[in-house]
DNA sequence: TGGATTCAGGACCATTTTAGTACTAATAAG
DNA sequence: CTTATTAGTACTAAAATGGTCCTGAATCCA
């Protein structure tokens, strides 16, 4: 099934992290520290979420990482975007009109469409939802595609 | 953001044009010179979806592959998992327990429920649907991830 | 001013995954 | 028996991924 790589999740453990109450300012080094994750791959994730205008950053002494913005306003498509780019789920989803296939394809629409529906829907889930989630912050998940079924899990599965 | 491997988009493509009306049974030869994928590759994504059960295969002169059931019994999360296997979307989707991080991570259950919600939207997903994708067999398309937005996203746009 | 701290920007490498190929065996038809 | 066709598997090449390292720039503080 579709994946998100580790480096994405690695961003929506820190990101959360800094999201906690009071969190405020941290450095790489607590961070990796904190989350067990290498220092040097922490510092490369934090690196492109502050590209990506995600976090703010200070440098010098008594500097440090800081989310750029309240953490109900960064949602899990502006992480995932963050990190590994808009890469659509299919080729053609980002450069249509270059697939050869396309002439006979008429899969290929649809898979764009399930790929704007997911992506949407991950912009409706915020980083105050991935921060609290044992909280029941997210009481119901619905992904729906297609007319058919509607599909509800509880918080607690099922 | 998420991604499917080309050899699942070919799977679908194929299974779209063996569903097709009267298509019957094909030999991965005309498979190939039908989709312009190389006849390796679609031996190869063929012999997958044979093991997997969705299409049955006739071995010798006059062989062939067609559908191993209607095409409104196969799914988009079948195919997925014919040809990807079950990998979540992270790696505590699949393997509980062995990430270490998981003391701190507030976010792998999100993830998991995220996973789960995309998988059983695919799982509505008919190949009926991918093959008919512009006769409108898809009139809307929802994805919801938490109780606050729902956005639905009509055939054409928008 | 100078040293210490901390982030920025790359280059770089190792490993894994993915895509694609090739070869041999098995099965079926005629 | 020959031909057509799939099954199984091993293999290779290319790309993506995860992770490291080094150098430079900003900031603080003594």
């Amino acid at each position: 099934m579709l994946r998100i790589s580790k480096l994405t999740d690695y961003a929506t453990v820190l990101l959360a992290h800094l999201a906690e109450d009071g969190a405020g300012q941290r450095t790489a080094v607590e961070l990796a520290e904190w989350s067990k994750i290498g220092l040097p791959t922490v510092s490369k994730v934090l690196k492109e979420l502050q590209r990506a205008g995600l976090v703010v950053s200070t440098r010098g002494a008594r500097g440090g990482y800081s989310l750029a913005r309240s953490a109900d306003t960064i949602s899990a498509a502006d992480i995932l975007d963050a990190v590994e780019g808009p890469i659509g789920l299919t080729e053609c989803s980002i450069h249509p009109g270059q697939c050869e296939l396309e002439s006979n394809c008429r899969v290929g629409r649809t898979w764009q469409r399930v790929n704007l529906a997911i992506h949407q829907a991950l912009a409706d889930l915020r980083l105050t939802d991935l921060a609290n989630a044992e909280a029941g912050a997210i009481p119901e998940l619905i992904i729906r595609i297609g007319p058919r079924l509607t599909i509800r899990s509880r918080t607690e599965s099922a």
